[in-house]
DNA sequence: CCTTGCCTTGACGCTGACGACAAGGTTTAG
DNA sequence: CTAAACCTTGTCGTCAGCGTCAAGGCAAGG
């Protein structure tokens, strides 16, 4: 399967495979001729960067996952590093969520005040009607 | 009062009050040697600004509020774009808490999953006894 | 006079995950 | 013979909000 292929079936483009294999994620045979090859292993890391990646990840964090799986595992959260990571970023989303959740709260408090407190004295962007 | 005072006051750097003034959201005095002077007003813009940055807003989604407090408003939220913006962002913002919070819970599945599943077929960093 | 400590503009660096070229080699189909 | 459709490496651009020099001007104290 060469670079091309294997970007569609993992529903991607060609830059960010090699994006990845420049940073050490993917390692494709090559051909002859210096074509990139890669098997159907490769196809499934890919797909296991990409969800990792959609989940909000950094490509150092997906490294342990990828090891994990070209170690032979049938998936790649089974290792002690990713473990280590899923935590990590678990309690990451925790907090930010808590964050969140209170700027929410502002924003709703701060709507109040201001529809409470609504004034004329704005800026007119620019007159509708000459 | 200079630069450097409002900044300090502002609770931020002097960079950042020339990169706010550049985008247009600051606009100071010039004395004759050509340095920037405040007013006390420009530092509740200031802090206005600081604020809403912190609170995960862009400097655009900030004009409307500068704008507010320049027209003689006591904050900066009372005036309907800033409204219309308050009203934007606490949907992002919701947005946002739900997949969030679907991230979280497919971190806790995989992460059950994870430790039903361990493997001991998993890469060894670097050997830690020789 | 010289140093210190303000201030000025200008311009590059940073972070992350790529997109978008450029300039060229290869293979296959017509 | 050539055009199409792959592939290669390399380099620059993107977004946001600044940090970090660089090179120099201005004002005041000793």
């Amino acid at each position: 399967m060469l670079i091309g292929e294997l970007a569609e079936r993992a529903g991607t483009s060609t830059r960010t495979l090699r994006y990845y294999e420049a940073h050490g994620l993917v390692r494709p045979q090559r051909s002859a001729n210096g074509y990139r090859v890669y098997d159907e292993a490769e196809l499934r890391v890919v797909r296991e960067i990409r969800a990792l990646l959609d989940v909000g990840f950094g490509l150092d964090d997906v490294r342990p996952f990828v090891a994990c799986l070209r170690a032979g595992n049938a998936s790649g959260d089974v290792c002690p590093d990713s473990v280590l990571v899923l935590r990590r970023k678990l309690a990451e989303v925790d907090d930010y969520l808590d964050r969140l959740t209170a700027v929410r709260q502002q924003l709703r408090t701060q709507l109040t005040h201001a529809i409470a407190h609504r004034e004329e004295t704005c800026p007119r962007k620019r007159p509708s009607a000459p």
